[in-house]
DNA sequence: ATATTTTTATGCGAAATCGCAAATAAATAT
DNA sequence: ATATTTATTTGCGATTTCGCATAAAAATAT
């Protein structure tokens, strides 16, 4: 039964009428009546508005309206106001794990660590200027961290993230000392915080309004500074 | 009338009995029922709660409980929620300002670049950590930039502080670089903004529970790499 | 067809939240 | 003393907010 859920929660929504199952893929339609909403893209506008408003003062009230969907369809689906924004955020933190998939890589040809960095950065920023009118900055640090000391659950998830972030990046520039893009003389984890610390530096300063040019800048400044 | 109000705010309480008026200091008090609370204590209460509960999740309610003062006699001294918040951020952000006059400079014998970042952070870290049984982290990064994007006066408030911040970082270290502290080569911009992105690395780390002795590592490796 | 299961729609209720207004209290000015 | 000024107290009212409970709807299973 639990199996069943999952498989319906992770899958996409069939067509209905004279659809042969198979054919619409991985999802054996449980008893019920089915969902009138996909999870998926309620919760990425979900995460739009806890991302520009913050986690307490985005009511559920505007977030049915803003989804289409009763407050009672949201609760069933993803339980009270705290778990539907942790689901939203770790939406958010997974897009970016992804992103730092692709970018985090050596690809061969003139490939040096300074523009790995570098591209790093180019997908942070667009995170933090690129999704909305306002400026939205980084959701971890600009709307989670503010609740953090309240919320146990939402401390153990920018912990479990910060963590997270911590390990990738050691290993990153651990990988890049073994290979020799790096002096022998720099420590990974030093080179870590350095871009943890950048990183909020500019996540920061783009929920304050800074342009995306301005914070370019800056990260070029820096990271020729740090790893030219 | 503006003036004399301007007086008050910035005076002290007398004790009011026999006490003569100009034995008292700068305060002459005005016509009407003398305030019963003193607003800089009270201010420091609320930047308590605010620090801890963020903006939106702390109710006038909370504060006028946890100041002894009610409501309305809160909103007659300091206006609503919002200017209330931002007065005592202010005070925070003054409080810190204070401190940095005393630490970003060079006090004779044996002071390095080294040893006087390294104290900055001291001081940082003691703020962040200092004040309560739960995890505060910086005030401004945790609270204010969260309620930024959806609040004008303090969206100003932040970028002005952020400002402030690189100004005087950067001031810093031109002075340094005018005496011969610093290398040629390195950039007064540069550095603050690595100062600035440490500073936020720590606060944000703070608030998510991180101990003193962790940031300290943090700052111990990290300005070694970059000033020693 | 009928029963079962799951989701949706509607609405209630209790608590919180904030601004405001009226009455009371405590000081000074004349 | 009396008037004036300013703070405090008390309480109202409108709105928001969230969880829950009940009824209706839409699917599948038998």
């Amino acid at each position: 039964m639990d199996d069943l859920k999952i498989l319906e929660e992770g899958g996409l929504v069939c067509g209905g009428e004279g659809l042969d199952v198979q054919a619409c893929g991985m999802v054996k339609r449980g008893r019920g009546r089915p969902r009138a909403f996909d999870p998926d893209t309620v919760l990425e506008k979900v995460l739009e508005l806890f991302w520009e408003r913050g986690f307490a003062a985005t009511s559920l009230d505007d977030i049915a309206a803003a989804t289409g969907v009763s407050r009672p369809s949201l609760a069933s689906a993803f339980g009270d106001k705290e778990q539907l924004y942790i689901k939203s955020i770790e939406l958010y933190r997974q897009r970016i794990n992804e992103q730092l998939d692709t970018v985090l890589t050596c690809k061969g040809d003139g490939c040096t660590l300074l523009t790995i960095v570098r591209s790093y950065f180019d997908v942070m920023i667009d995170t933090y200027t690129g999704h909305s009118e306002s400026c939205l900055g980084c959701a971890f640090m600009s709307t989670a961290v503010n609740e953090a000391p309240r919320h146990e659950s939402i401390m153990d998830m920018v912990q479990n993230a910060i963590a997270g972030f911590d390990q990738r990046f050691e290993e990153f520039f651990a990988g890049a000392k073994r290979y020799g893009h790096l002096r022998p003389e720099a420590d990974p984890k030093v080179l870590s915080q350095m871009m943890v610390g950048l990183t909020a530096n500019i996540g920061m300063r783009a929920r304050a309004g800074a342009s995306r040019e301005e914070l370019r800048q800056i990260i070029a400044d820096t990271t020729a500074y740090l790893f030219a």
